[in-house]
RNA sequence: GGGCGAUUAGCUCAAUUGGCUAGAGCACUUGCCUUACAAGCAAGGGGUCAUAGGUUCGAGUCCUAUAUCGCCCACCA
């Protein structure tokens, strides 16, 4: 490892190296030991199509931070990775590449046209597992499934029949979204609905009997009155209920229309009639079936008119809808139009209308599995952070409707079903089967349909992990430890991978399901292609290193919350990262030693900020693992940034110098070398999760040097490389409690007469002379420190005793029960000094207010805990006593 | 129409569950190229916590409205 380190850090030289080191030498492999706690996590399958995105990036750097950090902690980790093969994107990307070729997929036929998907699954579905690298993702790539694998496809086919021969799975002919493009049925929450200025026609209906007289509906999508085979108006509605039974002409069409009575019409909508057309609406659909109606189909799959419609035969639906209300304005049927603003669905791939449609299709029975569900986030067998997903999960499972599993596309599991071409039958059966289940007859036909790429999805906490097969992984893995995803696919996924864990495995597959927000632009808006306004990781990477990426992201992640995010914000991360590598340089040019002596460690050794300084680490690793526990990641995060930038650095750092270049004694700065490099190896191990490239190659030069010097801090760890290395632990024997507390005041006064120095215009360079004056009763062992305070704040002649007056021509700060005075002969401006305590009287004059209204009220001395008011009346001691140590100040100016 | 989230410094966000003068990062001001780091150091300035009521000794925090923004859900043609 090298050991001369440039100036700035530059993450390109490291990061692949390491990445290639550690999956070389297996550190992400897992195998199942029963001697260990497992923790695992399953990636949630990116589609082969996909490209990394910022989503995709914060979903894995969250993984990846509780997989290091549980490995590091001494579980058996397996972070589980894979891609989804993600039926209609890929067919659709496939079909595009295709286009460009000019080749449509029906002249390939079914066969080659699959051939083509694999063959470009091959070639280019591996991009998006490449950028999860590059972000440092330790994923065990051994074990990477996809979706289509072999024995996924087993496990799909094996739910497919167990659900159909529980009664979970049935197959009817429904009205369905469909989408006309991609010309297959979609789920309920595979459409998206996005409001429309649209318009509401009347249309007027005449009685057949009395043609001058009219029952005017009001629609939406006129187009659909061609399939129109009622109108249906409300039994309690006293303008229509005479009317029941009446017969309307359909205009046009000339067809003739019952006038029908359902509790469904909404007598203060429009007109309180609505025209029936069972084929292309779900609720005429419904309230048909209810009256035996037979529904008129008019469209076709792929949106165009048919035959039935007349003159409009063979016009695209939209097309249809102008040219009809061309028509029907000029017969005047049109009673008004008014503009409408309603929710139109769209297809979730390829955003074109969705158009209601029968077909024939399958469906799971969802009910009795949500009812599972629910049950098992309710008795937290399933725990969601933060919780308030717990609810929108439980609503939509409470409302679920049964789930249409087919997709009329060509990539995906085939249905595990065949027809008998000659009773009927259909055989649903794991094996390809040789004859019919019923007839036994031989010619038999699989159905043509894919199963939704969900179906699949649902499987893959124990797909992945070799299911139906009894393997040792299951028995060890499953149930996995957290799920990390985002809110979008609470409905589509985590629901449903509960529904089917419990339904397949009778166990729920994860524990806790942490939903992280969303990445917006820096006006809030969704990032996207369309406008534009992404930010591409893989960019960010090269330009600031995975490591800064990984961090500025996880510092702007509070819980759950979204995150506005501009390229700007990546400085910070590679701020810190340059902070640390410069931190490192120190360290390791100032352990070189010729002819280094070991030295143990004795209590004795330890000087003041030592102590402080490893009782500060103490709380921060305490803090850093509550945090993580409680998937707070940025405050895991903030608090060693904190830590390592402000204690560390700024002041542990600088006050050690001395005992660095002027030791007092070889042991002495053998001591700080020590304390040095051992704080500083574990605020690596901390960051390690976070940062895993720039600390795994700093530790390794730390350790170089460290063990060239003789130092050893090795002790207490467990592998030679940090990846593998143990979390640290708190060591109740560090905390100081009386010593950081000392230390926060001598910090303050060094800020005080540093800011002395800085309002009077005194070079840093220039030493002074001070008198600390400690009040009476104060108690803080200063005169211990004084050198540390010369030091610091570059004091030549420091005087530290109890009440002690003020020098002549002094510039003085008041901090808590002590004054500092500096000493500036003529280069004080008595003006400002004045200014300045004027200010400061002013501050404290108004805090003593806000403190005595509070004491002034006599209920609060009656109610308010004894503590809280106990510290109030000091406050106020507190602050008298400083206001009359400023006004004597303000005397003593003049 | 229902539900959820947000509203705190110029910007992006915190605030340990109601209790010490509301904190960070960026930006800003002043002074420093001090032999780890100018991607840095030191010292500063900056906030009626969206609005209006209420509960409480005490509210950024709890309750009720209101406003603005965002997300999700819903079969009103």
């Amino acid at each position: 490892m090298q050991t001369k380190l440039s100036t700035q850090y530059n993450p390109k030289e490291i990061e692949d190296k390491w990445y290639q080191f550690w999956e070389e030498n297996g550190f992400f492999h897992s195998v199942p030991d029963p001697s260990k706690e497992p923790y695992t996590i399953v990636i949630p399958p990116p589609n082969v199509t996909g490209v990394l995105h910022m989503g995709h990036a914060l979903n894995n750097i969250i993984q990846d931070i509780l997989i290091r950090w549980r490995r590091m902690q001494g579980y058996n980790t397996l972070w589980m990775p894979g891609t989804d093969h993600a039926g209609i994107a890929t067919q659709n990307v496939v079909e595009r590449e295709l286009a460009t070729k000019r080749i449509k997929r029906e002249q390939l036929g079914r066969e080659r046209f699959i051939e083509e998907v694999w063959k470009w699954k091959n070639q280019y579905g591996s991009t998006i597992i490449k950028q999860l690298k590059k972000l440092g993702s330790s994923c065990d790539w051994a074990r990477e499934r996809f979706t289509m694998d072999e024995g996924l496809s087993t496990a799909v086919k094996e739910t497919f029949v167990t659900l159909y021969e529980r009664g979970l799975i049935y197959k009817g002919k429904y009205i369905i979204n469909w989408c006309p493009r991609c010309r297959t049925a979609l789920a309920d929450d595979e459409v998206e609905h996005e409001e429309h200025e649209g318009h509401l026609w009347h249309i007027k209906y005449p009685f057949r009997d009395a043609p001058h007289l009219f029952l005017v509906v009001a629609t939406t999508r006129p187009e659909t009155m061609l399939g129109d085979i009622a109108v249906a108006v409300n039994p309690k509605d006293d303008r229509y209920k005479d009317m029941v039974g009446e017969i309307l002409t359909l205009p046009i069409v000339g067809r003739e229309l019952p006038i029908i009575a359902d509790e469904f019409v909404d007598p203060s909508f429009g007109t309180g009639a609505v025209k029936v057309t069972p084929a292309h609406d779900p609720n005429d659909f419904e309230m048909g079936k209810r009256h035996n109606l037979t529904p008129i189909v008019v469209i076709q799959e792929n949106g165009v008119m048919n035959e039935l419609a007349g003159d409009y035969e063979g016009m695209d639906r939209f097309e249809c809808r102008d040219a009809l209300i061309e028509e029907l304005k000029l017969k005047k049927f049109i009673e008004m139009v008014t503009p409408y603003k309603h929710s139109v669905g769209h297809c979730y791939r390829c955003h074109t209308v969705i158009e209601p449609y029968i077909s024939d299709q399958w469906f799971v029975r969802m009910r009795p599995l949500a009812d599972a569900a629910i049950k098992a986030s309710k008795k937290k067998s399933v725990t969601f952070f933060p919780e308030r997903w717990e609810k929108i999960y439980l609503s939509w499972l409470e409302n679920v409707r049964d789930w249409c599993i087919s997709r009329q596309i060509w990539w995906g599991h085939r249905i595990p079903a065949w027809y008998c071409q000659d009773c009927d039958a259909i055989t649903v059966a794991r094996d390809v089967p040789t004859k019919c289940s019923k007839c036994n007859s031989i010619t038999l036909k699989q159905d043509e349909d894919v199963l939704d790429t969900w179906f699949s999805s649902a499987l893959w906490p124990f797909s992945t992990m070799g299911w139906p097969r009894e393997t040792p992984e299951l028995r060890y893995y499953y149930p996995t430890s957290t799920l990390v995803t985002d809110r979008g696919i609470i409905y589509f996924w985590v629901a449903r991978m509960v529904m089917m864990g419990l339904e397949i495995m009778r166990h729920v597959p994860f524990t806790n399901v942490y939903i992280h927000g969303t990445i917006l632009d820096e006006l809030g808006r969704k990032m996207s292609k369309s406008l534009g306004n992404g930010i591409d990781p893989l960019v960010m990477i090269n330009q600031y290193g995975a490591d800064a990426v990984r961090f500025s992201i996880i510092v702007l992640t509070t819980e759950g919350q979204d995150i506005k995010l501009s390229e700007s914000r990546f400085e910070m991360g590679r701020n810190f990262t340059n902070k640390l590598w410069n931190a490192a340089r120190f360290i390791i040019m100032n352990l070189e030693e010729e002819h280094p002596e070991e030295i143990r460690l004795e209590p004795a050794d330890y000087q003041f900020e030592d102590r402080w300084i490893l009782s500060r680490l103490n709380t921060t690793i305490k803090a850093c693992t509550l945090y993580l526990e409680q998937f707070k990641f940025n405050d895991a995060a903030m608090k060693v940034y904190d830590f390592t930038w402000h204690s560390f650095c700024d002041w542990y750092i600088e006050i050690i110098k001395t005992r660095l270049y002027e030791p007092i004694s070889y042991r002495d700065k053998k001591v700080a070398q020590t304390i040095l490099t051992k704080v500083f190896g574990q605020i690596l191990h901390l960051l390690h999760p976070f940062i895993p490239f720039i600390t795994e190659e700093l530790w390794q030069s730390l350790k170089g040097v460290a063990s060239k010097s003789k130092i050893d801090i090795m002790e207490g760890m467990r592998h030679e490389y940090l990846i593998r290395d143990a979390w640290p632990q708190e060591d109740k024997r560090y905390e100081d409690q009386v010593c950081e507390e000392n230390m926060a005041i001598l910090q303050d006064v060094i800020r005080a007469i540093r800011n002395i120095r800085s309002k009077m215009n005194i070079r840093e360079k220039q030493k002074l002379d001070a008198v600390i004056s400690v009040s009476g009763d104060g108690e803080c062992g200063l005169e211990n420190h004084s050198d540390l305070l010369k030091r610091m704040a570059n004091i030549e002649h420091l005087e530290i005793g109890k009440d002690l007056t003020k020098p002549a021509n002094s510039a003085s700060e008041v901090v808590g029960k002590i004054q500092a005075f500096v000493p500036l002969a003529d280069i004080i401006d008595p003006v400002a000094e004045k200014e300045r305590q004027l200010k400061h009287l002013k501050q404290l004059e108004d805090y003593l207010l806000v403190v005595r209204r509070k004491l002034e009220n006599k209920n609060f001395s009656a109610r308010a805990p004894a503590h809280v008011v106990t510290m109030e009346q000091n406050r106020e001691r507190e602050l008298l006593e400083q206001i009359s140590k400023i006004k004597l100040i303000l005397n003593d100016l003049g």
